[in-house]
DNA sequence: TTGGAAAGTCAACAAGACTGACATAACCTT
DNA sequence: AAGGTTATGTCAGTCTTGTTGACTTTCCAA
């Protein structure tokens, strides 16, 4: 009976999920799901005196060592005032080294020290073991569609960078 | 060196996705596409003095007409005070109407005024039209399990209110 | 009827984003 | 060698949006 009907409705709207409804729907599921997301990081670093933007800093680092400032800066898409400060109380603390270029002794490449590797853990541990959860409960051909959505709904600068920092089977 | 061990790590893993490489990419997935998605809101709301705290209001008010404040702050997760400073300013503006309840006088019931609910609509409009792209882009297949990830990913606070808002198909 | 709980408001503060101006050092082209 | 550009760092000030604390109004139950 459902069954049936269902059917027909999919058959008569030949795009059913392209209804306002349904967007709205994928619109609120996106702001859910991003505060779930961030919220066990958020909590482990709220009892230390750093914040979101210093996990963003710290994660990208840990992704792409020896990653200049300017190169951190365009996929963060923050200033380079506002990175500075993350930065400079990272560096003071002993979480990130910034060696200076041996190219172009301008630049500083960025490095975590092994206590940023450890905080880095915690933080990614806390937030992988969320995705890890749901990747299993929502089976592999959910997940290969959750993330074909997603790079869909990025800006081509944006799926540059995110292409960009490693090798990618599509 | 590095290869042979990461290949040894994936075929003595069963489950190839839930290598810690591609939650990791999930998890910057998550990231990028969030700045996407909230991007075009952005952009329309710098022009004016509203932010992104605005934003959320108008959608959620719109989605639940003469919802309580109480009800909008379990919602969005914040304290009444922040939301108030934003409530207050569209109240202000004409864009929200707050009336007292008519049971329980405590109570204020929030309604889109007709300007309100234009704004909400190019705010929406922009969001949805990403969202379209997207969706389409990337086939129902993969937005069903976009959702499905999406759903996993929630606390079960939040996926109460995900649902709450509309009588939600599984 | 009185005291506690709940809904909402006002004030002050902090994090983290922004802009703008400026400094320094290193690179690069002429 | 000189001058312009690039990479980075810094100071000052503003804006949004989150926080806590203190307060009023209203409701409800002992």
């Amino acid at each position: 009976m459902t069954e049936s009907l269902s059917m027909s409705r999919q058959s008569s709207e030949a795009l059913l999920y392209l209804t306002d409804e349904q967007l709205r729907q994928g619109i609120e599921a996106m702001f859910f799901a991003y505060r779930g997301f961030t919220d066990d990081p958020d909590r482990i670093l709220s009892g230390m005196s750093y914040g979101r933007a210093h996990h963003r800093a710290i994660h990208f680092i840990n992704c792409a060592p020896g990653t200049t400032v300017n190169n951190l800066l365009s996929i963060l898409g923050v200033t380079k005032q506002s990175l500075n400060r993350v930065l400079r109380t990272l560096v003071n603390d002993g979480l990130v080294e910034a060696r200076i270029g041996q190219k172009d002794r301008r630049e500083r490449h960025l490095f975590l020290t092994d206590e940023g590797a450890q905080l880095e853990h915690r933080l990614s541990g806390a937030q992988r073991a969320r995705m890890r959860a749901a990747f299993r409960q929502a089976g592999p051909e959910a997940v290969a569609g959750f993330r074909t959505v997603l790079e869909a709904m990025m800006d081509d600068t944006l799926l540059h960078h995110y292409k960009g920092l490693r090798d990618y089977p599509t």
